[in-house]
DNA sequence: CCTCGTTCGCGAACATCGTATGCGATGCAG
DNA sequence: CTGCATCGCATACGATGTTCGCGAACGAGG
């Protein structure tokens, strides 16, 4: 009966025995095993197990298996670089994302967090606000500033995906190109997508927010 | 050791007995089941239930479940109405995000499977090729036509996943108020997100096409 | 019409998962 | 030193995705 995001509930209780975990020490174990085996390798039991505990343990840290995940993607968020905005917030932008692109690099399973769910925990909230501070002085609207943030982010994060599952990108293209051999999809036929030497995202993510973002 | 969609595979294999059911009628008490229970509803064992079968029969039309939403995905694009294009792809493609969203508020389920995997079957080609035919005159290049098309999708999306699961959005709106009052993030305290009435989607499409798509 | 080969439907089984609960141990406040 | 709230943990429950083996069902070839 408790609606509230994780990070609105305290940590320590203040009465009682104290706990002998923290909920970083969980969050860094969960990372860690994400990292290693992918995002279904973080079970309750693993991340115990991670830890020498039991899985039942976690429970007096985290109200279900979704507040853990919101911690981990909350965690890696820190490992965003926020440096004063510039003054050429375009060039901030770009860099921001393809900062974000490291971080996905890193952590492979982060992507599909961040596309399902926002990222609102105090790491994440920094990285809104700098965003926000490097948009400061633009003209655009508030909402139409925070479309563009979910905008690069969605894809930096599809990027990422793409580029950690190139099996499953084969298979899309596999079948794509059959259904253009039966000759009924002639624009798709005539798709070429061939990048033309050099990283394709900085290019693309400059036209993007240029364009969203346009006086 | 087949990594082939499911839709380079055969349904009927010609020898044999004939099987009592086909892919179409399992998507569709698929379907019937994730826009009465969502996506978490959508078990092997209740859609199995549904059509009066057993769990492990389903694995005579599919490898596995994610097979199953593959098809889910898919067999609700067919929904969409694809007419000819006006001539005006802006005016066109902003009635096809709307259209999408239709299909979201229909299909609840749907936003969350779109934003994880390509839609890529028979009917998610159909919409890129019309997608790719309303914008054959457009000078811009087939790698920034691809991009508009994900983000359009994935604007519609969110905007379909905040529209149905309000609880989650007032619950990160009150940890920002809570950290917006905390003083550290002016930015963020300063925001004004309040709609001018009417629907915010149209005229955001409008804004984010014209901008990707800019000559 | 019968037989053969192949596929089908199904029930049971397996490993794993998230989560609830009860209990003894623990450590701080007074 | 005592009280007591909280902790760690083991156990248990229901549900999940998936595999396997079996007997029944069907179409094709003779």
């Amino acid at each position: 009966m408790e609606p509230e995001l994780i990070w609105m509930r305290p940590e320590v209780s203040g009465v009682g025995r104290p706990p002998s975990r923290s909920r970083a020490e969980i969050t860094e174990a969960a990372v860690r095993l994400a990292d290693r085996d992918g995002l279904a390798g973080v079970s309750m039991r693993h991340v115990a197990a991670e830890l020498g505990t039991g899985a039942g343990s976690l429970y007096r840290y985290v109200d279900n298996r979704d507040d853990l995940l919101d911690l981990m993607a909350d965690h890696v968020y820190a490992e965003f670089q926020l440096g004063e905005p510039s003054g050429d917030w375009l060039s901030d932008l770009v860099a921001h994302g393809l900062q974000a692109r490291e971080i996905f690099r890193r952590h492979p399973w982060l992507a599909e967090l961040v596309l399902t769910r926002p990222v609102v925990g105090p790491n994440g909230i920094d990285v809104t606000e700098h965003f926000l501070a490097v948009l400061a002085d633009h003209p655009a609207a508030d909402g139409d500033k925070m479309v563009a943030m979910a905008m690069l982010n969605s894809v930096v994060a599809a990027a990422a995906q793409a580029e950690a599952s190139p099996a499953d990108m084969l298979r899309s293209a596999r079948y794509i190109a059959h259904v253009a051999a039966a000759g009924k999809h002639p624009h798709l036929a005539a798709l070429d997508l061939a990048p033309d030497g050099g990283d394709p995202l900085p290019g693309a993510l400059r036209r993007i927010l240029a364009g969203l973002l346009a006086k």
